[in-house]
DNA sequence: GATGAATGAGTCTTCATTCAT
DNA sequence: GATGAATGAAGACTCATTCAT
């Protein structure tokens, strides 16, 4: 083996390790020692490839979220099918997704985000975030910079069922008055919490197919047994 | 003022000053000095008080937790309402809850229940819960014991919705094949995944009582304008 | 009960509360919560009574120590006994009382004398005592003076013994060269080791007096079984 | 110098500054930061050496009793020495050793071994201990595994002594009746004893090897000069 | 380019003592 | 005179990061 060879080799091995690790404790408990005595490798190593903790955890599920959106994209785009069809398609994805990696995902949603320190990310433009807190103080810039990447991953995987959504909309397939950016934000991370709760209990025996229809199939049609009983509805919003 | 009430006052003190440095910080990130520099009083008091960290932030989110759960039980039994009224009822006050303790509510879901190291509360009888991981390893007694009464908290928080779902089913309400224990904590957490994201952004403009109404809504009809498109539909299981 | 017999009372479930508490967990372990807890009473108490930590300690031992030496100058001089009935019944009631205080005698002989930082205490005249260490720095005279104080309650329990000794090198008894105060003191903390390795652990199956008189005989007559072999022996000192 | 050097280096210097601090203060009060100061190098150097405060202490301890066990061993084997003489050779390497361990030694036996807390360690089997308090309940299963370490190096001291009094009594050296373990401890501890009291006080002017020749003398045979006046002496175990 | 020894700021926690009521 | 709430100095330990080899 080259030189150039074994370094990738190196590289896979510290990769497993950090997924290895964040996914069994977290970002904060996760300590850089472990990882490099999985990957029997070196700190300098470690250090020399990723540069620091939040730089190996970004670069680990940014990769996952490549690979993530491509399928997503792809169940979007095929043709030919219906909306509900579409929905399916992505939401089966997703579930799939977080089946395997759903403490990761969490992690990246709580902690990476600083969801649990009151930041939130606000789109300005399109692409453009911008960095609140609830407590109105403006984060130290450096950290601001680290927190925004991954918002904006989240944001781009809200996107896929964002597209779809117009195109239901423009084939008054959905009801009027419903916010498209907001469903399909909601849509993803209330199915999110479904998968985070079931955690692997029951991943064994549910198909994901089957619970990304049964999913869409209540959101589109209602829990309710007569829908009659919406007769006096209107302007509803419907997040 | 007098002994007795003196103590009362640092108590809240202290109780005001843990709120506002774990909703800033989160739980790991927090620290004892920062609360006690914000109570203006000695580390001895607050160790005196409250013995360690998890416990202060137990105690904490215990005391919300009871209120709210009074909250949630008076909507849940409002007599002469409808289905629907009362769970938008419970919805509300739901709402409003998370409103005021988003962060605190993220932090207790998230990092408490150690659901961000694969942990899960898995309840074995009627209020008896057994931990385990999606890694196979059972956590150290200690750990168990402190993280799982975090579960208990959130399993109480989803009884009330369950019983009007209950309630729903027995008259036929709702569609059948619908699994009233995860549709009540999904709804309740589908909810939380909105107000964590909408995180204060716009709930001054958005009133609780008609957010509420509209989610309960869209669960209840769906989203689809159509509801006959369901035409085909058999056995869903409908989470 | 008035006040003056309540105040007794206090002090009286202090001391036992003391005692219990000092035994078990040695003096850098026990807490002043732990005595005040199990006496029943409240911690300003503690100190109106007894000062401090060092005080409270030096009480309890103090009390002890003078029952002790009551007992030890009453065996010494039991009047027309033999040096070797003498020395029994001394080392008899050193057993005894260690057995109930072992933990407490080996706190007071380890810990507050310092000896386990290399202090000493050596006896300039009689009853004047001075404080050097191993390593030639003095220690704050505050120090000084808490630590002296039990140097000279153990140089007191040697006393007794010594007297006898004396009074057997006037009689002949012992053979010459010994120095009577090294051995005096070595009888006794030879001994207490004995004790303290034992421990407990079969006092209840061996008598004290009859441990006392075996020592005893064991040091004067030695272990060897044929005691010509000490002809050629001169001039040793024998300590 | 290298990197290996440079590692043996600090290690050296830290061992160093470990035996100085412990020597002085004992082990409770005894400081990680002093340590490290006297080493003149970090916190997380010394954390990485030796894990914690307990471990570094028994590092310190152990090496020191390895190269005591050695010394001994070899002065219990020397061929075509009489019993007194193996006896008086052990015996000069224990004081040796003790003169310059004093303080460490005494640490060992009543702080570590948690003797000053009521603990016991009895042998179980050969080289199996259980440690017991007198206050009946067990300890944590950590900290017992913790003291009996401690433990099972003084057990092994008494060894080497324990063999010459085999062989002594094989020879009818002693008198019947004697329990050599007992005997071995006691006159292990009971000469500690005197070194502790002596602790350097006089250690310039009285050489180990007269010290040791006399106290095996004296414990052989005896005190007393007329040895007849145990004329009356039955089944006495002589401990 | 890989390595891992060294670092020290930062945390939680303990506990003797004080003093106002 | 009894009380116990309040205090804060002190101490063990963790872990991301650096940099000389």
């Amino acid at each position: 083996m080259n030189r150039k060879e074994k370094e990738i080799e190196t590289r896979k091995r510290l990769m497993a390790a950090t997924e290895e690790v964040f996914s069994r404790r977290g970002y904060a408990q996760a300590t850089m020692d472990e990882i490099i005595t999985l990957a029997d490798t070196g700190k300098g190593t470690l250090y020399n490839y990723f540069g620091n903790k939040d730089n190996l955890f970004y670069t680990l599920v940014s990769r996952k979220h490549g690979k993530l959106m491509e399928l997503m994209w792809a169940a979007a785009g095929e043709s030919g099918r219906s909306i509900e069809e579409k929905l399916t398609s992505i939401v089966t994805v997703w579930v799939e997704f977080l089946w395997k990696n759903t403490v990761l995902w969490q992690v990246l949603v709580f902690e990476m985000t600083g969801m649990n320190r009151g930041y939130m990310g606000i789109e300005k433009e399109k692409g453009t975030f911008q960095l609140v807190t609830r407590w109105g103080d403006q984060p130290p810039a450096e950290e601001t910079a680290a927190v925004l990447r991954y918002h904006r991953l989240l944001a781009e995987e809200a996107a896929p069922i964002a597209t779809v959504y117009e195109e239901g909309i423009r084939q008054k397939f959905f009801k009027e008055g419903t916010s498209r950016k907001d469903i399909a934000i909601n849509l993803l991370w209330s199915l999110a919490m479904i998968v985070f709760y079931l955690n692997g209990q029951k991943q064994d025996k549910i198909d994901a197919k089957i619970l990304a229809r049964d999913f869409v199939r209540s959101r589109l049609y209602g829990l309710a047994a007569d829908s009659e009983k919406q007769r006096e509805t209107d302007g509803r919003k419907g997040i």
